[in-house]
DNA sequence: CGGAATCCATGACAGATGTCATGGCGTGGT
DNA sequence: ACCACGCCATGACATCTGTCATGGATTCCG
């Protein structure tokens, strides 16, 4: 019996995940959380041989649940599962310690084989997204062009940004340049794109 | 038994979905779709009692496609069902033919219970959404507004916007400065956001 | 019809934005 | 030690953006 245990925040996809799974004879769902800061207590709980995280979670990221989990119980497998194929988001996944990466587009045979290889021992990754991660690659961005871009998605003025990283304004504008340039973008929301399809931020 | 037609770009939440209902001894998917323009086909091949669709999808809109499905299959009722719990999409719903709407919040029982209540011939809409719907109102933008506004959602530059809409640009600002206006908005990426946040676009 | 209201369209002007040149700071190689 | 390199920070300047005042077209009443 693989002892399995699921994070998402939509409880409907949550309750349907668990609904397919438990189909299959050798797998087991222990434990259902909603948020990424229940994962940790309920693997605790429940010790689970697989984990299924969601990346977009409410209170804390799937991502950094991942960390948490790896570093808290190192037996418990981590698959990473999230509905945008960023390229960024693979590698993240793989830094933080999951051995697995499954994207909502993939077939639903492609879920309990994660979960069945995961628990062998084995690493599970859509070679698609591996190929385009390594084209992608790794993110041109600086550290503070990260930060100012990210503060700049919800649409803020530069005054703003300026303000909340206790930045010159001029400062916050020649970071946002550079960003753009990399980007290939023309303006600063286009290059707010650009990152966050690239998994960047 | 209760035909369904399921329609999700995401397989894996599709997938998800059909062994879920699949459960219910009462109810059968007999059609799965993954993109908007292959709806009515699928439902003209399998009759089904009940369709379930999910907004957002390649091809053809979820919304659209329910359009079609209501002029062409009238007997067959229509759930929207959406990641996104924007008020906008309520109202946008139920215009165009629906008689449920389910987000992807909602505990997994609510799917079950959706999909008889519409073939029993009731409506089923959330009633937090329903209330905030009411609360927001429609949308105050008028037609150009919506217009510029979403070209503009891809962060091009105001000469673009004037180019692809055929307008000068002084035309296309004060557009955006309405929209900013009746957004509550200070920026044009603002605006944006707050309009895809209310389903106004 | 007259008038009010609404939307669309446009140009002028102040203010915000993006680009550039410059300099300080830390790292790593020679 | 010295230099080269990359990142961070800043101010000046041209350009773009958002606001405002204005006018034409359409619709909806009394």
């Amino acid at each position: 019996m693989i002892r399995v245990l699921l994070a998402d925040d939509q409880a409907l996809v949550r309750g349907a995940f668990a609904a397919m799974l438990g189909l299959e004879p050798d797998i087991e769902v222990v434990a259902q959380v909603s948020a990424g800061d229940e994962v940790l207590a309920a693997a605790r709980r429940t010790t689970p041989d697989v984990a299924l995280l969601d990346v977009q979670m409410p209170g804390l990221d799937g991502l950094s649940a991942a960390v948490q989990l790896h570093a808290a119980l190192p037996s418990c497998r981590v698959i990473v599962c999230t509905t945008f194929g960023r390229p960024g988001y693979l590698a993240r996944a793989m830094a933080a310690g999951a051995v697995g990466f499954v994207v909502k587009d993939a077939p639903p045979e492609h879920l309990v084989d994660a979960v069945r290889r995961a628990h062998a021992g084995l690493r599970v990754v859509d070679p698609v997204l591996a190929a385009e991660s390594l084209a992608h690659g790794r993110s041109p961005l600086t550290d503070r062009e990260r930060d100012v871009l990210s503060c700049a998605r919800d649409g803020g003025t530069v005054a703003d940004l300026a303000k909340a990283l206790h930045l010159s304004e001029g400062t916050v504008r020649n970071h946002l340049s550079a960003a753009i340039g990399k980007t290939g973008a023309r303006t600063r929301a286009e290059a707010v794109r650009v990152a966050e399809d690239n998994g960047w931020l």
